[in-house]
DNA sequence: TCCTAAAGCTTTAAATGTCAAGTAATTGGC
DNA sequence: GCCAATTACTTGACATTTAAAGCTTTAGGA
């Protein structure tokens, strides 16, 4: 099976994380269940891949993506931002993909504290390569489902992401 | 936002792990990173609240409702399978309720390598609490879907649970 | 009985992640 | 100009997770 280092035999295929729940719980716990076991999974298929074939992990693949779409260069702050993850974090990210050569920390000419950081030739050639591998991935883990079902899944999450987000201001604890 | 020591400001709202597609990609793959962004957004509010309320993590939480639906106990590898980590995190994770009192580990009376995990008394009781709360978090959360659209995302994402897992056994790798 | 293989759990190393503190540069009010 | 407050990044401490190696126990065959 996926990775443990006991493995699951058939038998156990379907005992994962939904069954935290139980018939009687209320219906949006168990969807939330469902979608974090169905993220999960996916998303360790993917880490598992981006280690096997390209021998890199999910948040440097992160942040080579979010270089690529950013041709002038990023500064750390907005990647921090991007990637939802803490400054510190992508500190340490940038320092591995600056070793390897595949970005550069270049000083942003208006502000001496900023870094920016920017995809090198050879980053963008092996961004390139990693992310059309990547997209047929998911185009095959999604293969089941049809155009309408997919258009539909991306409705129900958009409005799933601005229900959650609602409260982000208030922060209604209890 | 949530917890990053660079905070963003209003106007980097709608900037999130979505912005690593673009308008080209794939259907599927800007479906996938909408997924992925939702998720962590969930994930991030009902792990803040499980620190700041209880004092605990998630996979904490989750090992303690593993065991709670498994009152007879769970070996380790069952809740292993179940949580879907590996062996290693489940030993640690335990180590850790284990202290505190909210677990016991108990010997297999038929496999000496074996230990059972069962919940205290102690560990019922703080379970039940944590378990109340946490589903109204998750109902707020989910409070702008109706029980329509709930249905059809639960819908939706057991197709595409299975359509993720039916790679499994072949693995395509290409 | 004995020996090998497998299973269950723990331990360890490397990567990732947060937070807090520290350094350096910029900004804004006076 | 000057100085305080803010901002950008780095660093260090600590927690979590995985994969792999290690230890103990079980199971099965010679």
């Amino acid at each position: 099976m996926a990775r443990g280092s006991t493995a699951a035999g058939p038998a156990d295929a379907l005992l994962d994380l939904e069954t935290r729940a139980g018939p009687t719980d209320h219906a949006a716990l168990r969807l939330w269940l469902r979608l974090l076991a169905t993220t999960n999974l996916i998303e360790r298929r993917v880490r598992r891949k981006l280690e096997d074939q390209f021998d890199t992990t999910l948040p440097r693949f992160d942040l080579m993506a979010q270089l690529h779409r950013a041709p002038d260069g990023l500064k750390m702050g907005e990647a921090s931002r991007r990637m939802m993850v803490s400054g510190g974090n992508v500190t340490g990210i940038a320092d591995s993909l600056e070793r390897e050569g595949l970005i550069r920390r270049i000083a942003d000419p208006r502000d001496g504290r900023a870094s920016l950081l920017r995809l090198t030739d050879s980053g963008r050639r092996q961004f390139r390569a990693m992310a059309d591998r990547h997209e047929r991935w998911i185009i095959e883990i999604f293969a089941e489902l049809g155009d309408r079902e997919i258009a539909e899944l991306a409705a129900l999450l958009a409005r799933l992401k601005t229900s959650a987000r609602g409260l982000d201001e208030q922060e209604i604890d209890r």
